[in-house]
DNA sequence: TCAGGGCCGCTTGTATACGATAAATCGCCA
DNA sequence: TGGCGATTTATCGTATACAAGCGGCCCTGA
């Protein structure tokens, strides 16, 4: 098998697969507790078993995916418990990077953070909503890349990506002024104000978190008197 | 080869060499920027190259090893600064897990605290510096764990790790007084007073920089005078 | 009808084999 | 003598093959 259904560019068949898995998972096109048995997602990728495997740790270290030996892997279970828990971590996690990116204050970091404002506005105008939430990541793990701090960068990557799927269960759309509160932290960040910046990040996130309890609890409601009609994001 | 050097636990090989492979890390056996190549990894552990490949996914994942696509996979370099930095996020996490810990108060999760003071003491008493390292991390994992939030834990573990390997690496030993320190974070923590718990987790870890500090003066000092002689710690 | 036990298939764990690529070395030529 | 290119070697990437375990199913017996 040669060639390969997710095209046969430089990045091994191993960074293509785990890509590639992470998405379905982050779509929703791998629910939540189902099975990820190898042979199937090679074929079904047109790979062999090796790189799958290999995707697989990877993607078990990062929390997306269970493994129990000898009897193989699942996409990870996410309870609405777990998915609120997520935001404690995060407004640490951000707050902490705000802070940084505004004592640092580095114009290319700078740059970049507006780019992706930018980027997201056309996004938002035209409606591509999946392109939305992955602007969104970006534009947050620009900010911990803006703190300068290595660990912290590779450690919000997976968290956020995380955060990413914890919404996209619960369907739980934040809207346009998510993107306000964006701009007013890149603001922050630009004018080197440490506070401000670490206050920002947190409220943002708290705010998010605000989001998503109330769709959780709006799919609880729909859950108790329309019997199950939405998605459920969790049992 | 059916036999193992590693012994014929229950575990997978993988585990097994996951666990070995990181453990030269932590200890030092395997240097910084030193080639971690398949095959003598294989023949070394007696496995053969595909666990040793997964293995080298999960810890490039933690952090503790970098690949280069098509070159190969090495031991990650740790510069003073990135050790540094490494406390920032410390204070912020374990900041949040003693918060937490404190709120949650559990019996159970305190019992284990104790549990982990106590062998630390013998294992202080009898010299055995090793155990008090591993104890260590032992400690600050149990923490977070009393913090009952399920991705806290998850990424705690390859942070503190990692934040072991940065002590094994400088020769900074902290003694006796960080374990009072636990102590005190102890009490706090099983008294339910969660301002306190994030205060002295806080300053534990910010005493811990100033050890971490102070001993990369001391390696920076005895380079330039007398030339060497310390193992250095960076590049 | 239901409980118990043994067989069979699916899936994972591990090893081995082959192809491809980048680095290193050696020799040739200017 | 120095630089450049071809060959060689080391190592990774991927595929395939084999062994072992776990669960489900059927069959048997009361």
């Amino acid at each position: 098998m040669a060639d390969l259904t997710l095209g046969a560019a430089h990045r091994t068949l191993r960074d293509e697969v785990t890509g590639e898995l992470r998405r379905r998972i982050l779509s929703g096109e791998l629910a939540q507790g189902e099975r990820l048995v190898e042979d199937r997602l090679a074929a079904s990728l047109g790979v062999s078993r090796n790189p799958v495997r290999e995707s697989i740790r990877v993607l078990a270290a990062e929390g997306f995916v269970e493994v129990i030996p000898r009897l193989g892997a699942t996409v990870a279970r996410l309870s609405a418990e777990e998915g609120e828990e997520l935001f404690d971590v995060r407004m640490a996690i951000e707050g902490l990077a705000a802070r940084l990116a505004a004592r640092k204050r580095s114009p290319e970091a700078a740059e970049r953070l507006r780019a992706v404002l930018d980027q997201a506005k056309e996004a938002v105008a035209a409606g591509r909503l999946e392109a939305v939430a992955d602007l969104n990541t970006a534009f947050h793990l620009a900010v911990g890349e803006a703190a300068g701090n290595s660990y912290l960068s590779l450690m919000m990557k997976p968290m956020l990506q995380r955060a990413q799927w914890v919404f996209s269960q619960t369907a739980a759309a934040r809207g346009p002024h998510s993107w306000s509160e964006h701009l007013s932290l890149y603001e922050a960040i630009a004018a080197g104000d440490e506070d401000e910046a670490q206050a920002r990040a947190v409220a943002h996130v708290a705010a998010a978190r605000r989001s998503f309890l109330a769709a959780v609890r709006r799919t609880a409601e729909g859950r108790t008197s329309e019997g199950r009609t939405a998605k459920a994001p969790n049992d």
